[in-house]
DNA sequence: TTGGCACGTAAGCAATCACTTACGTATATT
DNA sequence: AATATACGTAAGTGATTGCTTACGTGCCAA
């Protein structure tokens, strides 16, 4: 059974702590018992329980029971609501974003060249 | 004389609180001052200068006076570490970069530095 | 059944957060 | 000079965070 979170804290407040970022980063890989995520963190295990409670509320991981231990799986789309919000200053610092955007709407494929990098500003 | 933050808190935590990404939301517009800021909010215009200063400490505002006004000025490029971060998730939810990614490494028959972000582990 | 393992939760605590009001300072206006 | 404006800072406060240790529950194995 897998379970997903009933209340709903903020992402952005979800992936504001370092360990927590790290823990998701660890779950990009496989998914992970507690245990096994613990083991990458000088805190103790009920610390690292606590902080994947906070990013089971948020939605960013779901976790289900394997006998006696429970699997942490990583949520990526939670994340769309960061991306959502930092997509408004990619104009701002990212050029390739911006010709590739240009590229797909123009569709029509016979400009062979996205791959052109220019820091330019 | 624009002055740009001393001490370096973490851009991540910076953008957690929602007033703060409200403030960068209208710095993207145009620079601000203070009062202009505070207008936006319910909170007190101290309360505002304090979230400022959390900003500029980060690096994504720098402030400049100008008589007795100071001017808020955005600083998107301090934005990347999150960028980056986020981009090791894009693979997962993003199909039209995932498309660009494989059109890419199709067309990489010859020595071209590929322009795709490598999504290594 | 008995014991051990994996895990969540409770309780407690120091530190930090997010606000408030009060006040100080520099600049502009009259 | 006197006053008003724009702003930062100090001090105080209640709420929250991030950790710890202690303990309870459920599952598995001997």
């Amino acid at each position: 059974m897998v379970v997903t979170s009933n209340r709903e804290p903020d992402v952005f407040t979800a992936i504001s702590h370092p360990a927590r970022r790290h823990m998701l980063d660890l779950l990009a890989e496989t998914d992970r018992s507690v245990s096994a995520l613990a083991g990458h963190f000088r805190m103790s295990r009920p610390a690292v329980s606590q902080h994947l409670r906070i990013l089971l509320d948020s939605g960013l991981v779901t976790e289900q029971r394997h006998g006696r231990e429970r699997r942490y799986h990583l949520v990526p789309q939670q994340l769309a609501s960061v991306r959502d919000w930092l997509a408004r200053y990619e104009r701002f610092w990212d050029d390739r974003l911006r010709r590739l955007q240009a590229h797909l709407i123009a569709t029509k494929s016979n400009k062979q060249k996205p791959c052109a990098k220019s820091n330019h500003e």
